[in-house]
DNA sequence: ATAGGGTTAG
């Protein structure tokens, strides 16, 4: 018999105390009735936990690693340290309790805080001789992945003698978190090598990777192997998936198709197709699909709102997104987030409409944000309201948030540098040491003829670095000789290669730029997904790269694509 | 008598 509610519970316990723990039926009982308080929705973790004092219920071990496993699911970090405290109490006494088996270290391993604790746990594991259990290295491998120690998860995949699925996708999704998708998209290949079974979560996974690197050809590869298997019945997160690849990869009309073939579209499936046709400047069309879905009967959510904002906001459609901000709570019950605001607050600064802006984002209920601000302060720089700009970069100083963000730092003495203020600008640089903010590297990743190649500022990494540097010095150097020379120095002579443009350009994206010299040569669109961090960069940079390949780019920063077509933006995106 | 690892949009 089931146990389903609580009161159930209470009678169950009540018949086992008459029968008392030496019966059989009350020992079955009493598992069913223990499993029901400790895991079940309708349980009760504190009546486990009482349960599992009591005397009546014996020393075993499924008893505790049941409690522990509880425990490593709630999202309550005092009960981590409950588990913590229990397996402790299983290693050293006082009583005497079951040992940590097998079955407790993924539990456990779950619910360490930092990854000090898990080197710990997993030396237990060694001393234990579990070294080689499966699934205890699979957790072990999920949880330095997500404290961000890549190296050690890595280590410890790499040792591992008898890798599964799970070992593989741990692996390829830590990667792909950790912002290493190239890394990630070689593991797979190597999974495929090595003959693993894929199956439907490294595919997600794997997608994943393909669409931050902008991977066109492995995605689709990994497109055809899902056809092949017919994986993608088993739900809708691989069309999602699929979707996001294809319309972060450029391909808006492969991201169409196979969002057309899903058979019942849940909201993130429309979703992701409204903010594909958003960011590819089909902003009407995305608009449009917004209310398909809303005929169709998916209630659209948070991001679902603020993607169709964004569209309206590239559109420059100000009504809209009055309107869809007004209808977000009213019609849909989700309540306006700061991003929503954000989208009107952006269209009201892109248009000049700043004091308009400012005094919008003074009646938001929301608290502005370090986003926020930055926005207003970009749109005031270009257009030219220095006054305002530094308004507001008062305002985002005395926002703690903003403290870890380098972003807003850098944003603001730019703001300083423009107006000449350099005092205040190295008082902001001054800050942003002591608050010892390094700003991560940029990276740049470009798909050359179905290769991905990776960029990171400062490196040398690339197998074809000293080429690329070669052929960019001699480009150089010939300018400089011959001046300007229309097949290749048409731009690098016009930002004046020396004094200041080239500056804005990474080292990741010289080499960019010079092995897209060397290298391309057919084809009539590249694709190039960035990481930027700023709108500023993404178009100094791809109006330099347009120019040169003279043919039409698409780009990505952080959150759009801009499309470039003879070297200007076609979306109405600050420019 | 009884269990375990990896899961989607920026």
């Amino acid at each position: 018999m089931e146990v389903t509610t609580m009161s159930h519970a209470l009678q169950l316990h009540a018949q086992i105390v008459k029968l008392g723990p030496q019966n059989d039926v009350a020992s079955r009982n009493l598992s069913k009735l223990f499993t029901f308080a400790a895991l079940s929705p309708a349980g009760n973790l504190n009546y486990a936990r009482l349960l599992l004092n009591s005397n009546t219920t014996p020393f075993n071990s499924y008893y505790y690693n049941t409690l522990i496993r509880a425990y490593s699911r709630s999202s309550d970090p005092t009960h981590h340290t409950k588990a913590f405290s229990l397996f402790i109490s299983m290693l050293r006494g006082p009583h005497p309790l079951p040992k940590p088996d097998n079955f407790t270290f993924p539990f456990i391993i779950k619910c360490s805080c930092n990854h000090f604790t898990l080197q710990q746990i997993h030396a237990f594991v060694t001393k234990m001789g579990f070294a080689s259990d499966r699934f205890i290295i699979n957790a072990l491998i999920h949880a330095y992945s997500e404290f961000g120690e890549l190296g050690i998860a890595h280590k410890v995949f790499d040792e591992m003698i008898d890798r599964d699925v799970v070992s593989w996708t741990t692996i390829i999704d830590g990667l792909v978190n950790g912002d290493r998708p190239i890394e990630a998209m070689g593991l797979f290949e190597s999974m495929l090598e090595g003959g693993v079974e894929v199956n439907d979560v490294t595919v997600v996974s794997v997608l994943r990777a393909c669409a931050d690197a902008g991977a066109l050809s492995l995605g689709k590869r990994v497109h055809g192997i899902v056809k092949e298997k017919g994986i993608a019945c088993k739900g809708s997160n691989i069309s999602t998936a699929l979707i996001d690849m294809y319309v972060k990869s450029g391909c808006v009309e492969s991201a169409r198709k196979v969002f057309d073939d899903v058979v019942d579209k849940d909201v993130f499936v429309w979703t992701t197709m409204i903010f594909g046709l958003a960011s590819h400047g089909q902003c009407e069309e995305a608009i449009d699909l917004f209310y398909e879905m809303v005929a169709s009967g998916v209630k659209p959510d948070e991001r679902t709102i603020t993607v169709v904002l964004s569209a309206c906001r590239n559109a420059g459609f100000l009504r809209e997104c009055n309107m869809f901000l007004n209808d977000a709570e009213k019609l849909y019950g989700v309540k306006p987030t700061i991003q929503h605001f954000g989208c009107v607050v952006d269209l009201l600064a892109r248009e000049g409409r700043l004091k308009e802006a400012e005094d919008f984002v003074s009646t938001m209920p929301i608290k502005p944000d370090a986003v926020l601000w930055r926005t207003l302060i970009w749109a005031c720089k270009v257009h030219g309201d220095i006054d305002r700009a530094e308004r507001f970069v008062k305002k985002l100083e005395l926002q703690e948030k903003s403290a870890d963000d380098s972003g807003s730092y850098i944003l603001a003495s730019n703001v300083y540098a423009s107006v000449g203020k350099w005092c205040n600008k190295a008082e902001v640089r001054e800050l942003m040491n002591k608050k010892g903010l390094i700003k991560p590297p940029g990276s740049s990743r470009i798909e050359v003829d179905g290769v991905v190649h990776e960029f990171v500022m400062g490196d040398y990494n690339h197998p074809e670095a000293e080429k690329i540097y070669l052929k960019l010095d001699e480009i150089v150097d010939k300018i400089r000789k011959e001046g300007y020379d229309p097949k290749v120095s048409e731009v690098l002579l016009e930002i004046d290669y020396e004094e200041k443009a080239i500056q804005l350009l990474h080292h990741s994206e010289k080499l960019a730029l010079a092995y897209g010299l060397i290298k391309t040569t057919e084809g009539s669109k590249i694709r190039i997904v960035k990481n930027l961090r700023s709108c500023e960069d993404c178009h100094e940079f791809m109006k330099l790269i347009s120019k040169i390949f003279q043919r039409d780019i698409i780009v990505r920063d952080r959150i759009r694509f801009h499309h470039f077509k003879n070297g200007v933006c076609s979306c109405k995106d600050y420019w």
